[in-house]
RNA sequence: GGUCCCGUAGCUCAGGUGGUUAGAGCGCGCGGCUGAUAACCGCGAGGUCGGAGGUUCGAGUCCUCCCGGGACCA
């Protein structure tokens, strides 16, 4: 029988599937906004702009999941720029040039099978193809660099060539990735740091900031790498246990009859003392050993070195520190030498003795105070880490340590120590160390000549510190600490690296004397060349074509020159791309926004800051936004070794792209954020929650379109007005965190609401959208709300998710819509939705429902005498003003409360009581007989009857009036 | 080793300037519906707010130390 009356009713119906099946389909709608050239539009439409410039990730390697935050996030911001009417910017890029790359080139093996793995990957045969092109070029380079050594230019030609060619190759794999990320971009408008015109255009800022002053070449001790024979950048630099000597030895006092005793960690260094430091707030003590030897040490370091060495004996006497200032010292190990005694601040008790070995040669404070005290800086060890002549030349009694590594040199100066008879103790210590980030092998610091930008030259650095704290906008707030901190402290910028694959700086030396210099004429028209596509062209073509007519040597007026092939820093190809791609390609600057982890203070936000400032004098972005890493589940850092990498492909493979943004959107991504599959499967859940309100939103507009069928505000039902009241503060407050970037606010907003409106306004909605006469008023009203908030859900949705929102978006029943739902504008709600009386009144209303639920969950669950709440009856004596809020909205009640009848009155009656903060209510099995049609109880009806709502709706009529 | 950040229910997150029984959603348990159905609805149980001290009439919120995790730096 009812299976008649089911046919009269009008069920929810729709396409939009109930399983995404993300997966497979997302890559659809990627290829849909390509071929519809949805981001071309958005970036070619007239309104104002938005720039956000993409960091550039390194293209070695497949993205992690690290690069599908930073994108997700970026991809978040710039469709809801766009949504909101922005022309906007986005070039993807990428860092092309460095070590790794060039490493990877020369070491074949690992790379050859890297290669090969790829093959078998889920890559493009775009990507496939490329693949044995880079290997023969790879091939071609190793085998030159075997016969003919890294420094013949052709050879660096082809080690180029190969980096070049296996740098493409993984910035094709990587944008696949980000392609299937979602990321909405013009995937032909990118930029790499090796393309012809940016490193031109980086070849002429060199040359600008060269003219301006800022560049200048220094001798200093900084940390080298000897597997990769080079200067390392900070960024470089990773620090690891490492086990080191702990050597204690005593230095001979020239001028009073005592030693000092000594500590370092590094003997190989003492081949370049040039002082002993005292701290110059410190107390020393006096020691007499048993020996009859007196011994100079930190007074506060007695008790540790008495056990530390075993020393018996007594103190005889105290001095100051800095009575020790000027006092010479016989060299560690060279008898014929001396070494003052110094100041310095940086000297402390905390371990060793209180007096420091310095060699300005080997340290960067030692350096430091050398410069104060006019030290000699003196570095005999080569580049591989081997004693240079020079370790031996500077005494009478050389240890003869020419060619030797600095570990044999440090044995042998131990040996020394030994025969002086100043050796003290030989142990082992275990402490953190920097280490070569490619190699993870120990750094040692040697001075050499490098080229260097000065951050005080013109105030650059107090220019840029004040631009932090009064022209950029940081998120979130505390990390303007960080990048403070970061451009206070750091020093000059060597810009200098001794590899093939980079940017050339082409400087030139003078054969006669061996002047070093940069010509700004030179690199002007070098850049021409390199503009023109020849990359190499500093090392294919004569010198004579760049220098200038009659250029002299400003030393010693010689005309004979030489190339220099030294190589920028990376982080000056990234940090220079605010005038490279920004001012390069007139896309603006600065970029509105710049967002990057939180790493990148001392990076990328860092680099580009300084050369920002130097280039332009104001900052390069206007808001700097940071992100954690990403952890695994129990909090720790991925890592091969532990097996917990999560890695984004796994991901969108397994659950779709959607799901993996929806994680991102649901993180407090300023602080760490964890990834795991718990994480995953909550966010699975949450998603299929969102599509199913989709669904079920776009299932009863079936027969509703717009604008023909909008109901105007003012015709429509409370409840349904009220629903557009808080879809109007649901929408605003969307669009504050969005502008905020608080992205997991808004998700938790978002889904907040999703749940309240499936449990409240839907359930509400059932009798009157199914049951009630199609074109009626009450269901029309119903409708145009939600065609409201299914629009609106969507487009606040739609930079999280907008795989989903763009299929849902082609069932939304709008005449002429756009396109794409990326083409859409999310304007903001008419203020006429609002309406804070109607909020507050069903906000009553709801807290009663949720007051009488109990006793029809006892009804239902203990006494069984309901099943579902269409079944029951409730009857309420409302307490003090609610009496009257339940009068006004007496018509809707049933429809409120889910329930079949409702009755306001003095002596409420039922099987369950529950008095309240707002009545007594008593509840009960509903009374009289059950519509057959819509199921709804009514007192009077005859059984088997239709009732008169429904017979209302069959003649096409609503029973309310 | 130094500096900074984080640590609230199983999970993800809220908890201005310290003040009633610490909140949400999910998950979990129990129940309903079978006209959103590999959906939907209801009810319920979960937290010594990392630990220990301290300041205070009163601390998740302020201070100190410790533990765990992370980042940056040397």
């Amino acid at each position: 029988m009812a299976k008649d009356y089911k046919d009269t009713l009008n069920m929810p119906r729709t396409d939009f599937p109930m399983r995404g099946r993300l997966p497979k389909r997302e890559p659809l709608f990627q290829r849909k906004w390509e071929e519809k050239g949805v981001f071309k539009r958005l970036k070619e439409r007239e309104a104002p702009l938005f720039i956000l410039h993409d960091g550039p990730p390194y293209s070695n390697g497949h993205i992690h999941i690290g690069h599908a935050l930073n994108k997700a996030l970026k991809d978040f911001v710039v469709r809801y720029k766009a949504l909101r009417g922005y022309r906007v910017s986005f070039v993807l890029g990428w860092d092309n040039h460095g070590m790794p790359i060039e490493k990877a080139v020369l070491d074949s093996k690992k790379t050859l099978k890297r290669l090969k793995n790829l093959l078998k990957e889920k890559v493009s045969d775009e990507v496939k193809g490329m693949v044995e092109d880079v290997v023969s070029s790879i091939d071609e380079a190793i085998k030159a660099k075997e016969e003919r050594g890294f420094e013949d230019p052709e050879v660096k030609r082809l080690i180029r060539e190969a980096s070049r060619k296996y740098a493409a190759l993984w910035v094709e794999v990587q944008k696949e990735e980000f392609k299937r990320l979602g990321v909405l971009t013009d995937w032909e408008d990118i930029y790499l740091t090796m393309d012809p015109e940016i490193e031109a255009k980086e070849t002429e800022v060199l040359a600008k900031f060269t003219e301006e002053g800022y560049i200048y070449r220094g001798y200093m001790p900084l940390p080298w790498s000897r597997e990769s024979q080079s200067a390392l950048a900070m960024a470089e630099i990773e620090y690891y246990e490492k086990e080191s000597p702990s050597l204690w030895f005593l230095a001979k006092s020239l001028d009073n009859d005592y030693y000092i005793l000594v500590w370092t960690t590094t003997p190989w260094t003492l081949f370049g003392n040039r002082a002993f430091a005292f701290s110059p707030g410190m107390e020393y003590v006096l020691f007499r050993l048993p020996d009859g030897r007196t011994v100079v040490f930190s007074a506060e370091a007695l008790d540790r070195i008495r056990e530390t060495l075993g020393w018996e004996g007594e103190v005889v006497g105290r001095k100051k520190g800095t009575e020790f200032e000027g006092e010479k010292f016989q060299h560690p190990l060279f008898k014929d030498r001396v070494s003052p005694g110094i100041l310095a601040d940086f000297v402390s008790a905390e371990e060793g003795s209180g007096i420091v070995h310095i060699a300005p040669g080997h340290g960067k404070e030692d350096y430091e105070i050398g410069k104060v005290y006019g030290l000699e800086v003196f570095s005999p060890v080569d580049e591989r880490g081997n004693f240079t002549k020079e370790a031996d030349e500077q005494t009478a009694h050389p240890l003869n340590v020419v060619g030797l590594s600095i570990e044999e040199g440090g044995k042998r100066a131990i040996e020394r120590l030994k025969e002086l008879g100043t050796f003290v103790k030989l142990g082992k210590i275990r402490h953190s160390y920097p280490h070569d980030w490619r190699y993870k092998k120990p750094l040692i610091f040697r001075a050499t000549s490098q080229w260097f930008l000065s951050l005080d030259h013109k105030d650059l650095r107090e220019r840029a510190l004040k631009a932090i704290l009064n022209d950029v906008k940081w998120h979130p707030p505390e990390s303007i600490n960080r990048i403070y901190a970061s451009v206070k402290e750091r020093p000059d910028w060597v810009l200098s690296r001794q590899r093939a694959w980079g940017v050339f700086i082409p400087a030139v030396v003078c054969n006669n004397c061996g002047w070093e210099t940069l010509v700004p004429e030179v690199m002007y028209r070098l850049a021409e060349d390199i503009r023109a596509g020849n990359s190499d062209a500093w090392l294919t073509e004569p010198l004579d074509r760049y220098l200038p007519e009659g250029f002299k040597c400003e030393e010693c007026g010689g005309g004979d020159f030489s190339k220099k092939y030294d190589i920028l820093d990376v982080w000056f190809d990234s940090g220079s791309t605010c005038i490279t791609v920004l001012k390069g390609r007139n896309i603006g600057y600065p970029s509105d926004v710049y967002l990057e982890g939180w790493d990148q203070h001392r990076g990328w936000f860092n680099a580009s800051l300084m050369v920002g400032m130097a280039h332009e004098d104001r900052p390069p972005y206007r808001t700097v936004i940071t992100h954690g890493f990403v952890l695994d589940e129990q909090g720790r850092a991925m890592s091969k070794s532990l097996g917990n990498v999560v890695p984004p492909s796994y991901v969108i493979e397994k659950y779709g792209a959607d799901v993996l943004r929806l994680w991102v959107a649901s993180v407090e991504y300023t602080q760490d954020v964890r990834i795991g599959e718990e994480i995953l499967k909550r966010i699975v859940d949450a998603y299929r929650k969102i599509r199913n309100t989709f669904r079920y939103l776009l299932s009863n507009l079936y027969d509703f379109t717009a604008p023909t069928d909008v109901m105007d505000v003012n015709d429509m039902l409370p409840v349904d007005r009220y629903a557009l009241s808080r879809l109007h503060d649901v929408s605003t407050k969307a669009k504050e965190y969005y502008d905020a970037y608080e992205f997991n606010r808004l998700y938790r907003l978002l889904y907040n609401y999703v749940v309240e409106l499936s449990s409240f306004y839907f359930e509400s909605l059932k009798d009157r959208l199914y049951t009630w006469a199609p074109q009626g008023r009450g269901r029309r009203s119903a409708q145009t709300a939600l065609y409201y908030i299914l629009r609106e859900l969507l487009l606040a949705f739609s930079p999280i998710i907008p795989h989903t929102t763009e299929e849902a978006w082609e069932y939304v029943p709008i005449e002429n819509k756009p396109e794409s739902i990326a083409l859409a504008l999310w304007e903001d709600l008419p203020e006429s939705f609002k309406d804070p009386e109607l909020e507050r009144d069903f906000s009553t209303l709801v807290a009663m429902r949720e007051e009488v639920y109990p006793a029809l969950e006892v009804l239902r669950r203990d006494r069984k005498l309901i099943g579902q709440n269409l079944d029951a009856r409730v009857e309420v004596k409302p307490k003090g003003e609610y009496g009257r809020l339940l009068e006004r909205y007496l018509p809707y009640l049933n429809e409120l409360f889910g329930v079949s009848q409702f009755v306001i009155t003095d002596e409420p009656a039922g099987d369950e009581r529950v008095e309240g903060e707002y009545g007594i209510w008593a509840v009960s099995h509903a009374k009289g007989n059950k519509c057959p049609r819509c199921w709804m109880w009514w007192e009077d009806l005859p059984e088997g009857e239709v009732c008169p709502k429904c017979k209302a709706a069959l003649e096409g009529r609503d029973y309310v009036t």
